[in-house]
DNA sequence: CGTAGCTTTGATGTAGGTCAAGAAATGTGG
DNA sequence: CCACATTTCTTGACCTACATCAAAGCTACG
């Protein structure tokens, strides 16, 4: 009985709903699931998760909350990749590789599952579905940041900010935390500014220009979509490209 | 006697060097692939290998030749993604997701062994280790989109480049195509334009930069670096990312 | 209810883009 | 092995998107 109440909640997370849209997941891989983040962890807003060029690390899946992933470089300068939100895995790469190669710091304090390099291995031996599960979920966060990576290459300030409020919309949505009108957005012009490459004035003049020309507007910590529509054909956002059509392996 | 000289073969492999130096194969682990991809097939220069937006895609794991994975915006211009060496991966995302999310295509005419989606699968569940394998491959193609993404958001034209010609320098090292002197290099400036983020034009005087300050010459197909560390320091360039020290997982 | 972090705005500077056009390479067919 | 075509490289003149610097108005939370 106990089990069963385990595996119910492991069922609900957002998490395995994520993975679900993937492979269908069977019983056996819900409790291996289970087994596999057991221990929680919360994080406040000034602490670490994961620390560049250290080793041994943990890598979380995130239950609750919003962090950053980011590179520092040597001008002291720094490049974020990628925010997390609730149901992503942080940190695959820092357990994979010997020492991790980014940072994680939390936006808003965070409560997260910790997952261990042994016990993710070892649950790939015992339900090789989980493994393809896994590398779908790696491969989805790939595809964001290449897309991301286009966003930083090819477009021009504002489309790029479209793009993203967009994207980071479609994330959300996944997850129950957004809707076609907007959302909550912990992030401030400071940390858009570093997701995209430009600075913290050029982030804000973006925003107004966005907000006056009616497409969206990005206010006290929620964005809103004031023409959906339009903003999507401003932005050269493929609607679907983050869309599943039910899992590909049953 | 014939299944051995196949492993033999397998073992000799661009592909499978690579993944040795994350998980020790097994002979079994050997046999799978083998079996993964035995149709070899050519791809010309203008002819795409895969296709954006198209469904049911193969994958491929390059035997020689180099190719280009890039996305096409809706005003015309490209970003190339990455670009593929022999042992690379193609493709991977293009069979996980229904449809592609990027081109691939040929920068010199191409050998390539094509994998099904469903042989992939298949292999995953025979040998999780292989599995395991593949998704350290994927982190690792992943961590360099993410330096070049780090790039393209906060490092200057010329940092940039450098910062590119040595990453690539590295790349090939690891499958023997190059050393620390230099290595050969089918890129055009264009190409480079592309991927770097910049126009043709400022790739030509970048170059010019580099070369006049003695740290790398990129000319007719070649680059040589004139002052190796001066060159990493110059790029910031951290030179064991890449680098692994024997198998994580025995 | 003060102070530290955000947001907003203006003035000025610069890295890299665009346009244009000539010089090298490289490839192709005879 | 040579003429011709095509791509690739190189350089100069000019322009624009975004950075930087500076300073004032918010907002929130201890």
């Amino acid at each position: 009985m106990k089990e069963l109440t385990t595996v119910l909640s492991v069922q609900d997370s957002p998490f395995a709903r994520k993975l679900s849209a993937f492979v269908s997941l069977t019983h056996e891989d819900l409790v291996v699931m289970s087994d596999l983040y057991r221990r929680r962890r919360h994080f406040a807003v000034g602490s670490d998760m994961i620390h560049q060029g250290q080793t041994g690390q943990c890598a979380y899946v995130l239950a609750s909350g919003w962090a950053s992933s980011y590179k520092i470089l040597v001008d002291g300068t720094r490049q974020i990749v990628d925010f997390q939100i609730p149901g992503d895995f942080i940190g695959l790469r820092s357990i994979l590789f010997r020492t991790s190669d980014h940072n994680v710091e939390p936006i808003t304090p965070v409560q997260a599952s910790e997952v261990q390099q042994r016990d993710l291995l070892d649950a790939f031996t015992r339900t090789p579905r989980l493994a393809t599960a896994v590398l779908w979920a790696a491969s989805r966060d790939e595809a964001m940041v290449v897309e991301h990576l286009v966003d930083l290459g090819r477009r021009s300030a504002s489309v790029r900010m479209a793009h993203f409020l967009l994207e980071l919309g479609s994330r959300l949505r996944l997850v129950g935390l957004a809707n076609r009108d907007g959302y909550d957005c912990p992030l401030s012009q400071y940390l858009l500014a570093d997701a995209l490459g430009l600075s913290a004035v050029h982030v804000n003049r973006v925003l107004r220009e966005l907000r006056e020309t009616g497409l969206v507007t990005f206010q006290r910590g929620r964005v809103v979509f004031d023409d959906y529509d339009a903003l999507v054909e401003f932005a050269g956002f493929d609607r679907d490209y983050l869309d599943q059509e039910g899992p590909l392996l049953t």
